[in-house]
DNA sequence: GATTTTTGGTAACACGTTTTTTCTTTCTAG
DNA sequence: CTAGAAAGAAAAAACGTGTTACCAAAAATC
């Protein structure tokens, strides 16, 4: 590997030189072709500055670890690829970490953090149980950007318009003709399910309907709870005409419970859900959804944890591009 | 943040004895009382190592990064968790790149190579195109491990038992009494396309059938590329009576097509797929699928990059779990 | 022609480890 | 009692940067 050093001495300069001119020191007085040379020299020498050299003198690395529930879920996907892209851009890097890891203290994340490997941490949290203890392990460390969680001063947080997509959601539906709307949201005592039960409750009040917290079934992000949670609602309720769903993996979970439970779709019941991704076009039958900006939660993460303020305290609601309905074949008036 | 020095302070001795102390260093003889205080010492002021500077003295780093395709597709994520959890388990961390990213030189990823960040570099190629300029990029600098590729003498090959898997979901199809069966092959010129082509053709040539490569189509791993290439597969051989998709995800898109074109599954097409993930519990109908060990094949990756032999022309192919067939709605015997 | 100012750099240290070398004291053998 | 191990630990060097302080010579000013 070649150093700075390597180059001074090709150059025929003093190390601190290279390092002032490269770095582009503005208090540096060099002379132009003194500046040219270490210029060519670094260049044909392929000089890479070593990380953990610099790092160690600037006590800063670059590395900014996200931590994440669920990697198979391609909701989650998004997220990451938004944080990646964006870290890319600003010359970071990702670090990867499971955030269940992280609150039990297993994963090597722990040591990455108090190891001073990492520069900031963006989380996204478990909505309930493991938050706490996570929170007092990390935040204080390092930065710490919350997604979806509920603003704290200690950390930043980054909101997606979930109030707004519910709104749509259900909005949609009553359009159509719908008064009887239920509701599987998601995690319940997270801040994002709140947001939504929200937009469910007040696209109903202003239609003239009365929300029935009964109405509201929660699941996790995923199919299987998914199932669990319509076949509750649709035993309890049979006379609800549509369904919304704060996911997708969710919705997806409930078209099954739906069919096992002998209604169609849309004839039965309609549905919607949040979350546009590719998969809503190839179930059966293909979801009305919603989208949410999840690729710019990603982004909007790294920006506020790469700018020059701290992020503790700040929260910040993405609003472009705005949630946006496409309708597809769940969902259809009732009979 | 308190550091080795500290340390050595509180306990009355040098900062190079309480290093050795600490990192049980076997050429040291130390008293039983003095090595007991720096444990103590250390315990009590929260002490631990910084990153950069043990990277710096010793030249490594003990991250690995791991670049993938798209980290939407549930298939992949699984991949990354393995890796995830293994590395974890050894004390080591992931880094998370692009491939696209990486293979273009954007991504930050390439700077950390060649500045030394990571230790090692896991690469899910591309299947043909940008993987040559990769190679060249990385091969050299640090060691790299490719998933599912050619194997090479310049790095290390991690392989799924891809024709075994595409043979069991092959002979299910044969036994239920099908003849006319189609594949739905990953991208064209990727090894383990060759491979699951081969598991295909192998177990139609053993029931007395005859492979016809005109019955392959090709399709990227994601659903609208999979409705394509069974468009392309129906229309021109209409009397198939069963296909073999070697993804899941285009297995899913194949749904839609079949949908689309009037085809109903089972009782018209029969359908079976590679990748056994939660999902295929959720489309209508279920997937009858082969399980391929795709977290295994992650773990199994960060373990040969961290064993203590080179992984350079190393090859190993995944063998435990086996594949296993799992029979849901999408298969029945032909009318 | 002496002093200041500018130009173009150099020298040295610091960052927190690990590792190699060296030093003092004590124990042991002859 | 003395040479020499051995025990216990300190000192020093090294990793590759970044940064602060400083310095010599040339140029400009008085």
């Amino acid at each position: 590997m070649t150093t700075i050093k390597d180059i001074a001495a090709a150059a025929g300069v003093n190390h601190s030189t290279v390092s002032r001119v490269l770095n582009e020191d503005p208090t540096l007085r060099v002379g132009k072709e003194t500046r040219a040379r270490i210029f060519i020299v670094a260049k044909e020498m392929g000089y890479r500055p070593n990380f953990a050299a610099r790092a160690l003198r600037q006590g800063k690395t670059g590395v900014i670890a996200i931590a994440m529930h669920d990697l198979t879920n391609p909701v989650y996907g998004q997220i990451l690829e938004g944080a990646q892209s964006s870290a890319c851009a600003s010359g970071q890097a990702v670090l990867l970490g499971n955030v269940t890891a992280l609150a039990t203290g297993k994963g090597g994340l722990e040591a990455m953090i108090t190891g001073r490997v990492i520069d900031g941490l963006i989380v996204q949290p478990a909505g309930t149980r493991d938050d706490t203890r996570l929170l007092e392990s990390v935040v204080g460390q390092v930065p710490v950007i919350m997604l979806q969680s509920a603003p704290d001063p200690r950390y930043g947080t980054v909101l997606l318009p979930d109030e707004r997509a519910a709104y749509m959601a259900t909005e949609h539906l009553l359009k159509l003709g719908h008064r009887k709307i239920g509701l599987i949201s998601t995690a319940s005592g997270a801040p994002f399910s709140e947001r939504r039960y929200l937009g469910w409750a007040s696209a109903l009040s202003s239609a003239g309907g009365v929300p029935e917290p009964a109405h509201v079934m929660s699941s996790d992000s995923d199919a299987a709870s998914g199932v669990k949670a319509t076949e509750r609602l649709v035993q309890s309720f049979p006379d609800m005409t549509a369904i919304v769903f704060a996911n997708v993996m969710a919705a997806i979970g409930g078209l099954t419970a739906l069919r096992k439970a002998g209604l169609r779709v849309p004839s039965d019941v309609s549905v919607v859900s949040l979350h546009d991704i590719a998969l809503v076009d190839h179930v059966y039958p293909s979801l009305t959804t919603v989208s949410l900006p999840l690729r710019e939660l990603g982004e909007k993460a790294i920006r506020m944890m790469t700018s020059t303020e701290s992020p503790q305290g700040k929260v910040e609601t993405i609003m472009t591009p705005e949630p946006k309905l496409t309708v597809r074949m769940s969902s259809a008036a009732p009979r």
